[in-house]
DNA sequence: GACCAGGCACATC
DNA sequence: GATGTGCATGGT
């Protein structure tokens, strides 16, 4: 499989890492998609499963015009779940959906401004007390549809930093996310497109071999004296 | 046909 | 707290 590289990136190296990154590929403009609604869907939608097929998912939605909050509080989840099946995990995820839905309206009336008034803090653990929602999601959630300064850590990320020695990919979230947090500005943007940028390396470098050798990441191996 | 993909909840030890 | 399992489609 992949060599191991020999050179163990540290935290004080992830400013540098990005700076990288934005070079090589430029500001990403994440989330993919239309409005904060649809990103908290896709957030939930994109669990565990590759997003191409989500897209399909979310084309679906659109088409039969369900993809509001007020479609998603009528829709029976039977249909929810015809209709998010390319997805994966169909039922479970329907039953997500609502839950976060009935969150919504329920905490702060379907309202995305009241929602973004509630401390980072606050928000982040009501959030993880919705059924089907769990760090990822929740930081995904706070991060892209609501702008709050919230560190995603994702299995790309894991995948990238380990093969590069930041850590063992076994560590809980928590402990990747303090790394990222304590090593970079507290910055929402730069917070928002340095997970951007993992995912693009994930995507483009970091799955198939071959191109992994062309990964401007590769220029941190040699950096540091063993 | 096996393997993988931007998780999470739950059971069991 | 650690480990194992179910959930499911579509691309390679």
């Amino acid at each position: 499989m992949y060599s191991q590289k020999k050179h163990k990136l540290r935290p004080a190296e992830l400013p540098k890492v990005y700076s990288v990154l934005r070079k090589a590929f430029g500001y990403q403009h994440w989330w993919p998609g239309d409005t904060p609604f649809e990103v908290m869907v896709g957030a939930i939608l994109t669990q565990n499963t590759a997003w191409t097929n989500v897209e399909k998912a979310i084309l679906n939605l659109k088409n039969s015009k369900k993809l509001s909050l007020n479609a998603f509080r009528r829709i029976s989840k039977h249909e929810l779940a015809r209709l998010i099946r390319p997805a994966g995990y169909f039922n479970i995820k329907a039953d997500r959906l609502k839950h976060f839905v009935t969150f919504f309206v329920k905490e702060y009336q379907g309202d995305l401004r009241r929602m973004r008034k509630e401390s980072l803090g606050i928000l982040r653990q009501k959030l993880l007390g919705v059924k089907g929602i769990g760090p990822e999601t929740a930081d995904s959630i706070l991060l892209y549809a609501l702008n709050k300064r919230s560190f995603v850590i994702d299995a790309y990320t894991k995948r990238i930093f380990s093969r590069h020695g930041l850590a063992s990919a076994a560590e809980s979230y928590d402990h990747w996310q303090r790394i990222f947090v304590k090593a970079l500005p507290h910055n929402t943007r730069l917070y928002n497109d340095f997970h951007a940028q993992i995912v693009h390396v994930g995507k483009g470098f970091c799955r198939k071999e071959p191109r992994c050798g062309l990964c401007p990441l590769n220029s941190f191996k040699n950096q540091q004296k063993e």
